[in-house]
RNA sequence: GUGAUUGUAGCUCAGCUGGUUAGAGCGCCAGGUUGUGGCCCUGGAGGUCGGGGGUUCGAGUCCCCUCAUUCACCCCA
């Protein structure tokens, strides 16, 4: 019988990478701290509906990317969540927080389940942590959104990331815009490709950010966004390029961002890393001012958020070296048993050390001294604590310092102590 | 979903146009050092050559199918 392996695009995240994670997420919630964001959890699955609604039926993760399944044969179909917004509004929603106090600023850092094929920084469940701050999406919120994001990047020491922007307006400008670019696109139609093709009948500024090199000519040609805007949103929008420049937050304007997903609108905006190939995608985001009426909610709840890539983030962090320094040291004493007959007093040693507050790691297979020695050099001890006959029945044990080979008999009380001391 | 790629020891990989007992390095275990690691030397364990079928006197090597991997497209984090 073949052995069982872990299912396509899911991984296992092994002791050595899960040091990574904790430095990164420790980063995460210390920024998240600074800026006044909150934790917030959400269920991993939610009424398939929700994210109908919420991400667009027309998208790629509605249309083709969920894991969807009903829970039981009269049930409603439940999906595992493609991504957290909706989730997170449903939830803020659903108890009414915003009665609480007119603005919240959350984060996450949640796994998500998409049905994509496999590549490098992409799988089918991954990892995003973001923030959505609900209430306010004025120029200073999308501001202060994207100012913490940025900040995460940079005190974990990534750099080489290009920040791009855009306005996508209201929705009567993306309206106007839309019918602009269904017209221009038309005459073409023939040579475009089949994706397109559709696009140009469900959303054509989806066309945009075709990555085709045959259409990149024809999309250089069309009509910008841009010049369908309110002046309102030109100045709103200008103004959160004031706030970025203010903060030297570098950016690029990028007038065929328009994001793949149906709730965005106004600022939108997208980070890439050049050390990720093809997916370079590392974080996105935007505002949603509809997405709660279109969830049922009663009123307007203005928001804006992004996420980030946690997969992505490490592997561009991993490529630039910032985690060379990330050892975590081994235990501080290893307990070397002579012969099998004195590992039961080893155990109450090893024990009797932790209760004092000390690392200590002991060989639970009964191997040789050889192998016990090796093993403490392997993981890193400091020290060996020789137990043989004679520290047994004199109480003095031999302690061996494994960096300078320098050998010592003591009581168990000056070991303690000893080892209890800084430095 | 589409395309390409790869699949040989725990890991990284050799194995030329099909030829006899399938190799290396690292790792692991043991010995050299009868109570002491890292270096060195010696030895050892460990392989349904992803799986199935076919061609052939003979298949790790060629053909077909299948499963898996990786990368890319689509799209996204």
């Amino acid at each position: 019988m073949a052995q069982f392996q872990a299912v396509k695009g899911a991984r296992d995240i092994f002791p050595d990478e899960v040091v990574r994670w904790h430095h990164v997420e420790g980063v995460i919630r210390s920024v998240a701290a600074l800026y006044g964001f909150s934790e917030i959890r959400t269920p991993v699955f939610e009424y398939t509906e929700l994210f109908q609604r919420g991400i667009g039926s027309t998208t790629d993760i509605v249309g083709k990317e969920m894991f969807s399944f009903l829970p039981d044969p009269n049930g409603r179909s439940i999906t595992l969540r493609p991504e957290m917004t909706a989730g997170v509004m449903r939830a803020c929603l659903q108890k009414n927080l915003l009665s609480l106090a007119p603005v919240h600023k959350l984060y996450y850092i949640s796994d998500l389940f998409r049905k994509e094929r496999p590549q490098a920084g992409r799988q089918r469940q991954f990892s995003q942590f973001g923030a959505e701050l609900l209430g306010v999406s004025s120029p200073a919120a999308v501001a202060e959104v994207l100012t913490f994001m940025m900040q995460v990047f940079e005190t974990l020491g990534l750099h080489g990331l290009r920040l791009r922007i855009n306005s996508l307006g209201d929705v009567e400008d993306r309206a106007r815009y839309r019918e602009a670019l269904r017209e221009y696109f038309l005459p073409y139609a023939a040579d475009l490709d089949e994706s397109s093709k559709e696009r140009l009948e469900k959303n054509p500024l989806r066309i945009l950010d075709s990555k085709n090199p045959a259409l990149k000519e024809m999309i250089a040609g069309a009509p910008r966004l841009y010049a369908y805007l309110k002046p309102e949103a030109v100045a709103d929008f200008e103004k959160v390029l004031s706030f970025l420049s203010d903060r030297a937050i570098a950016y690029d304007i990028d007038h065929l961002l328009v994001r793949g997903l149906d709730y965005y609108c106004h600022a939108a905006f997208e980070v890439t890393s050049s050390e990720l190939g093809a997916q370079d995608a590392i974080g996105g985001g935007g505002r949603y001012d509809s997405l709660a009426k279109e969830l049922g909610g009663t009123a307007d709840l203005p928001a804006v958020g992004f996420a980030v890539g946690m997969e992505r983030l490490m592997i561009a962090m991993e490529k630039q070296g910032l985690f060379a320094t990330l050892n975590p040291h081994g235990p501080l004493v290893y307990v070397v048993v002579q012969q099998q007959e004195l590992s039961d007093h080893g155990m109450q040693v090893a024990f009797r050390l932790r209760k004092a507050g000390l690392k200590v790691e002991i060989d639970l297979a009964a191997r040789s001294m050889k192998a016990q020695m090796r093993e403490a050099n392997r993981i890193g001890s400091s020290y060996a604590l020789f137990i043989g006959q004679t520290e047994h029945e004199s109480g003095l044990y031999s302690l061996k310092n494994l960096v300078t080979s320098e050998q010592t008999s003591l009581s168990l009380d000056a070991v303690i102590e000893i080892l209890s001391t800084p430095g």
